[in-house]
DNA sequence: GAAATATATGCGCTTACACGAATGTATTTT
DNA sequence: AAAATACATTCGTGTAAGCGCATATATTTC
């Protein structure tokens, strides 16, 4: 069932780093915009950004381009196995402590967006399937 | 559900290497030294070693051994989702050609050995639970 | 169009792996 | 006990990753 264009090597190297698993942790099943990362991980922002094209280019995440933000999202690899493997990474996260905390502090920036430096007026994440139907007024 | 131990990271970059794939792939429910692993894959004896030792600290595998010989298994990790991770993997390993032929050319190893220069007189990979329970003539 | 904002990329540095070749160690055989 | 067998480890080398810092690019705002 294995694709051509599927490297299993390369996506296991992708999940094996905390920083993006923490990432695919936030994204779930929503698409979420950069700063958000920035925000809630509290780390640089150039080290999100490369993790983040890590990801992309092992296939388990896409980019979207709203304007000046960047809206990245989970998409499930060409590959059986893979997809299963990453739905059960992500199922699993939802047990470990650290993981939860950083989706709570997600929830907290997405409701008072105000209180958060880096997110003021950047659009809120967006359960994938509903993307298009809602623009920020600003 | 994670257990202090057990480092999610270190899992994931364990498998995230064809080598060590294709040996958990051989190992599967047996317990299989060393020598076959070096035939099988192919490949020169400390390579085989060092990604056995690698797959070790990871918590994958265990080692036990018997007279001059190694033999190792796979152990589930102390972390539930690992193991579904761990066992989503091994399925679908089943469904890749290169994975089967690994599988073949060990069985067919296993029932002419004499044919094979590295395994003459090694041990016969044994189911894991049925471990103890047979002994080579020799 | 110049400044500001959001994100990506280049650079230098450091560390972790992967590999082949050689060597070390444990065990058995003779 | 010396040789042989099975496996592990060390060493030197090349390469890929990860990081902080600075800078480039794309888009919007003024």
């Amino acid at each position: 069932m294995a694709k051509r264009t599927f490297d299993m090597e390369r996506f296991f190297q992708a999940l094996g780093d905390t920083t993006r698993l923490r990432l695919l942790n936030l994204m779930g099943e929503q698409e979420i915009c950069v700063c958000y990362f920035v925000e809630i991980l509290g780390q640089a922002q150039p080290k999100i950004s490369r993790h983040l094209a890590y990801l992309r280019s092992a296939g388990i995440v896409e980019a979207r381009r709203e304007g000046k933000w960047m809206h990245y999202r989970i998409v499930m690899p060409p590959h059986i196995g893979a997809t299963q493997i990453l739905r059960q990474t992500l199922e699993s996260m939802k047990d470990e402590r650290a993981m939860q905390a950083d989706r709570a502090r997600l929830v907290k920036a997405c409701c008072s967006p105000r209180k958060f430096a880096g997110i003021e007026g950047a659009p809120l994440p967006v359960k994938v399937g509903e993307i298009c139907c809602e623009a920020e007024g600003r």
